[in-house]
DNA sequence: ATGGTAGACCTTCTA
């Protein structure tokens, strides 16, 4: 089974280019952010026609998550638990029926700059929310994978320039201190556990060549519970559909599992 | 030291 995260950077700007990785690479389950649109204006039909069942998670101009199965998709919860008062459309989490049942989330982390504003208050308390509730699902020993844009760069070698990266939220220590401490619940990452090879990357800038120099981080991460991480079988970066006609500034992340 | 790009949408915000 092979399960994809891609940060789209808008469907409906880039139906075209995310239709035609779909044909080729051809996902069993896909984790999609920043949709940028309400759920009436998802382009389901477009996913239905190719074979998937679809949950989504909409919001006006920003954010926005969705899932997207060949088999259906129970249980659902839209919007991570913990603050009934966020508005923000960045998680959605469900379980892709089968022989061998998966728990999938689809995630779109906070960005949190500048980090002298409440927006990054916003993404620690987003952070620790997420936490506790990775902390309820891995106590249900099930399959689980948390997948897509956490807006963390790990380790100095997962972006090519690490010491431009020093101010920004996604390098805080505080970032990556509550990374490590997610994974420490027992979630391992997969592009670590799979292949680990530095100089990986899933997102380039569109500014200033960004793409062109390979000025990459690696952001978008598969996070999975043991009994996800013992079938791991491979994880790749799509990095070539970074060069592609209107890209978005992500690349997919796809992780194979034997289930 | 600065500015560079992209998307949604109404003029500026987010990334």
């Amino acid at each position: 089974m092979r399960l994809a995260t891609w940060n789209v950077n808008s469907v409906n700007a880039r139906l075209e280019t995310v239709v035609r990785w779909f044909e080729e690479a051809a996902p069993d389950v896909a984790c999609l952010q920043e949709i940028k649109c309400v759920e009436e204006k998802f382009p389901a039909e477009a996913f239905e026609r190719l074979g998937y069942n679809v949950e989504v998670l909409g919001q006006k101009t920003y954010n926005g998550v969705a899932l997207l199965s060949k088999t259906p998709l129970e249980d659902v919860t839209r919007g991570l638990p913990g603050d009934e008062s966020d508005e923000q459309a960045r998680y959605i989490e469900a379980v892709v029926s089968g022989p061998r049942p998966v728990r999938v989330a689809s995630i779109y982390l906070p960005n949190g700059n500048p980090v002298t504003t409440e927006k990054f208050d916003y993404k620690l308390g987003w952070m620790a929310r997420l936490h506790r509730h990775a902390q309820g699902l891995l106590a249900l020993e099930e399959p689980l994978a948390l997948m897509g844009d956490y807006n963390v760069i790990p380790e100095p070698r997962d972006a090519e320039n690490p010491e431009k990266w020093l101010d920004d939220a996604l390098f805080q220590p505080r970032s990556r201190e509550a990374f490590r401490a997610l994974k420490w619940l027992g979630l391992s990452d997969a592009y670590m556990q799979a292949d680990g090879a530095p100089g990986a990357y899933t997102f380039w800038d569109y500014q200033a060549g960004a793409w062109q120099r390979n000025h990459g981080i690696r952001i978008d991460h598969a996070l999975l519970s043991p009994q996800a991480a013992d079938r791991l079988r491979g994880c790749e970066i799509h990095r070539d559909v970074r060069g592609w006609e209107k890209p978005s500034d992500h690349v997919p992340l796809v992780v194979e599992l034997d289930l």
